[in-house]
Order: C-alpha cells, then structure tokens, then sequence
DNA sequence: CTAAGTGCAAAATGTTTGCATACTT
DNA sequence: AAGTATGCAAACATTTTGCACTTAG
C-alpha cells in the first residue's frame, strides 16, 4: 500500500503495456504471468504482484475484488485525471458470475447523495454490486 | 453456493446464535473459531465454513468482503422479511469500519435503472458499499 | 556507488476437500 | 437405516516475505 515506483524498469514496462493494451478487460496477477510466460520473457511472481501494486499506487491501473475465492483483477484506467474519476463500478451476477461495467455517471446520483447526507466518499475500487442478472433471474 | 441446510443441529444453532447476539458486527471465520475455542465448545473450521455457507444460501446471514487480505466477514441479516426489508443496503467504511444503514428508497433509483438498462436486479444482502466516512476521508 | 528492483523458494493466509465417524430424521 | 453433519489433516490457491543478486540513477 506504499510502493510507488521510483525507478523505470523495463518489467515495469512490459507490465503495464500489457495492461494497456488489454484495456477494458480484467486481468488477474496470474493471468499477468502466463502471458509472459507464453511470450517467453518471463516475470517473476513477486514481481509481478509488487509492481502491480506499485501501479495501483501510483493510479495507473485499478484493482478490484469481486469476491472472496477469486482473485483480485486489474484494469488499465489511464493516465489521465478525467478518465480516474468515472472509471469503474461493477456488477456481479451472483449465479453466472457475469461482470457488467458500469460508467461513471450510472452511480454519480448516489455518489452525491451519499456524500451529501452522510459524508461518505464512494470507492469504486472495493464496491460490487451483486445480484442477479437478465438470464438468471 | 448451493448448501442449504437439511437438518438442524447443535452447531449451526449454536453458530447462528452467536452471529445474533453480535447481530451489527462484522465476524470472520476466524472469529468463530475463536469464540467457541475460548468457551470450550469447540466447532471445527470446516464445519464454521460450511455452516456459514450454508446460513448464506439460506439467506439467514450476509457475506461481505472488505478487501482482499482480509477475511470474509459475515452478519446475521434476519428471519423475518419484515426486517430484511428494512435492513437493505449499508455503507461501511473502510478505515474504521463504521457502518451506514440507508433506507431503501435511497437505493431506489439505482436499482431501478440497473433493472431497466441491464435487466439486473441488485440484492441488498450481499451488496456493500465501501468508502470513506465522514471522519476518515 | 547506492538505492531500488528482481527472482527464487519458502512461508503465510484463508478456504476447501477427502474420508472416517457421529448425529438427525 | 439412510442421508447429512462433523472434524481432522491434508490440499489448495493466492499473496507475501527473506535474501542474495542485478540494475537504474
């Protein structure tokens, strides 16, 4: 929770090209590794899950838990301040499993009327909302 | 996901009683295990996860998930329906853990749109919504 | 040269499972 | 009696850590 990056290393690199470049999708820390290992240029777990976490850190990418047995994803969400702030509320379909993505303005009205008659500030990162979805209901 | 109760035994009822009479708090497996450890009257881990489960599908308690280095946290919910409506959603902080109940009609307005762009129906339950509070943020 | 990053293997954590035994109905 | 619940120990999956080595600045 407090590793932002101070050197620009070219694991850190590869890393989050990947990420960029399967933006929009959910990728876990051992999808992360597979991929590399598939590439042939292999990343160490451990680096793995501490430059990940550097990057979330640093609010280049995004880490969400969906819940308990599956692991945590992350997301590319850009560079940009814009971009951060609407990025990412999810839905979770508690019988299929299915994730929808929703935009930032979807929960902006209770985001503000939390933050008005509590006083609570909405993480994006830690809340899913579950339920169920069209097929399954 | 799929372990409803069939008979009723000691330990779930001794489970279940448990999680009424801190009915409010956030409880861990492991806080279980602790619990009935320290009064001498052992349940078996496996069968605290089990029960736990198993009072989830039977809609007796809620899971909830924090973060993901920290453990599944589960509350008694209610028998009544009454009450189940009632007790909706809350917000819960993730610093210091204070909890938030809302009224349903503060949801109201997502749920309903979610319903009608997605066809997904939220279930206040299982749902959380984790931010900062007021003296946190 | 120094601080930071890397990789390995090992540990820690939380949860699940196989199986023999005990309990509910 | 038949089917379920229990407890143990072992298995699992994910993530973290210690330490020697490498690399960036």
């Amino acid at each position: 929770m407090n590793s932002r990056a101070k050197y620009k290393t070219k694991k850190r690199d590869m890393l989050l090209e990947y990420l960029v470049s399967v933006r929009g999708k959910h990728i876990t820390a051992g999808d992360v590794c597979e991929y590399f290992k598939a590439q042939g240029a292999e990343i160490g777990q451990s680096t793995v899950y501490r430059q990940l976490e550097s990057l979330v850190d640093d609010g280049l990418i995004g880490k969400y838990l969906i819940d308990g047995n599956t692991p945590a994803c992350f997301e590319f969400i850009g560079r940009d301040v814009q971009h951060k702030k609407d990025s990412c509320y999810h839905c979770k379909c508690e019988k299929c499993g299915k994730l929808i993505h929703l935009g930032g303005d979807e929960m902006k009205p209770l985001q503000e009327q939390l933050l008005n008659r509590y006083g609570f500030v909405l993480d994006p990162n830690r809340t899913v909302l579950y339920g169920l979805c069209e097929n399954c209901k």
